[in-house]
DNA sequence: GTCTATAAAGTGATAGAC
DNA sequence: GTCTATCACTTTATAGAC
């Protein structure tokens, strides 16, 4: 019976090697770019033969889902902590500025997930967006931590839901559309990003204040409540 | 003295012949991607060598640049018409509309102006955005016809007189910065056509909705002036 | 100006030995 | 599991004949 804990040993041993091969994969990526990632690069790198690769990865698109997902976990794991803010408000601002602030420091990973090719963005997100269509129900289901499943959906939630609590609160007008706010929303975050990354001139201005000054559009201004710069 | 209608006559053909490769390379790009766009293919399209291309274009590149410079001028084009409409919100709205169908309607050169290269980008703006940092000048000089000469330049001094004229009747906060919110509009329309391009599952909502919802949001909505949409 | 021919360097992926 | 060796192609770009 100690079979089972040698290939029990065996499976983390390849596990380890998978994960040497998505970190050299990473690593090529965030310096040169996806399209300089080749399969004899990322064997050179982990000093192992090109054809090992393929047993542990289908293909090059393979490796390219598999970094996807965990870029879009790490993206859902540095809006985490912002979705404890109580004021639904500051809570929508402080994740906008979290959201952008990650695209910024990860240009080639946020490239790779949501500005190459829709199959990637479809696997990051794992479909979860896809699910219900359902736009306006349940309380704040806040759990998106480590790993993926539906977590796409629940930062999508999440979102929806502070803007339910503001049009409570009457500060969003009742006959908006939850949806169609929070897609909005998100179009402007990913346009900031996307033209920080590929248009050299663009902005003149610092991208908090483009985010700030898109908050305060959909959502007002802040009445005096926390410490904004001219 | 024959010769300077003799050397007329090459130079016609010459640019006759660069037009085809154009054509033929835009083909290819609308067809099947810039990714797919080689030499070869242009050639074999044309029916000419690959050799010969490069008496027309000094590299792979500089065909990219041509392309995007000629995509921008069709943008422009399809944005002037609205630059005519007198109420300044309206003025916005339609532009909006009109920038984001064009995006839509133009997938690939779309993505090769404004998520490929940031030299592509670059090349087809011309240059033009990163001259004067005026932020806050002139009347409007409505002139984005045809060619492309300060083409970008022109198109957001479009955007912030119709903001200043807003700003005037009081619909705009007085103390918000033009340039900035020129800025995050355009930010929010590139993220509406690049979310939609890349992004199998954006949107549920209609584009048109998402632009509506953005443009009342910024501008507040329109006071019974337009047919709007429930 | 246009061609043929080819250089020089990549690519993803696989068969089969060990 | 991992390797060597290689297939079957692709690419951009150029030299030199005509």
């Amino acid at each position: 019976m100690h079979d089972m804990g040698i290939a029990e040993r065996k499976h983390r041993q390849k596990q380890a090697l998978r994960e040497r091969i998505l970190e050299a994969s990473r690593a090529i990526v965030m310096r040169e770019g996806f399209a300089a990632l080749s399969m004899r690069k990322i064997a050179d790198a982990i000093e192992y033969s090109p054809a090992t690769l393929y047993l542990h990865f289908e293909s090059r698109d393979d490796i390219a889902r598999a970094l996807c997902a965990e870029g879009y976990d790490q993206l859902l794991a540095s809006l985490a902590p912002h979705a404890q803010i109580a004021e639904p408000q500051a809570r929508l601002r402080a994740i906008a500025h979290a959201y952008v602030a990650f695209g910024l420091a990860n240009r080639e990973t946020y490239r790779l997930i949501f500005m190459e090719d829709p199959s990637y963005t479809d696997s990051a997100l794992g479909g979860a967006l896809a699910g219900g269509a359902s736009s306006e129900a349940g309380p704040a289901a806040v759990a998106s931590e480590g790993a993926n499943p539906e977590g796409g959906d629940a930062a999508f939630r999440l979102l929806i839901d502070s803007i339910e609590e503001l049009k409570a609160a009457g500060r969003v007008s009742a006959s908006a559309v939850s949806q169609t706010w929070v897609e909005a929303l998100w179009a402007t975050l990913h346009g900031i990003v996307a033209l920080t990354l590929t248009c050299p001139v663009y902005p003149h201005s610092p991208v908090e204040k483009l985010v700030d000054a898109a908050i305060d559009a959909w959502f007002g201004a802040p009445d005096a409540q926390r410490s904004r710069r001219a």
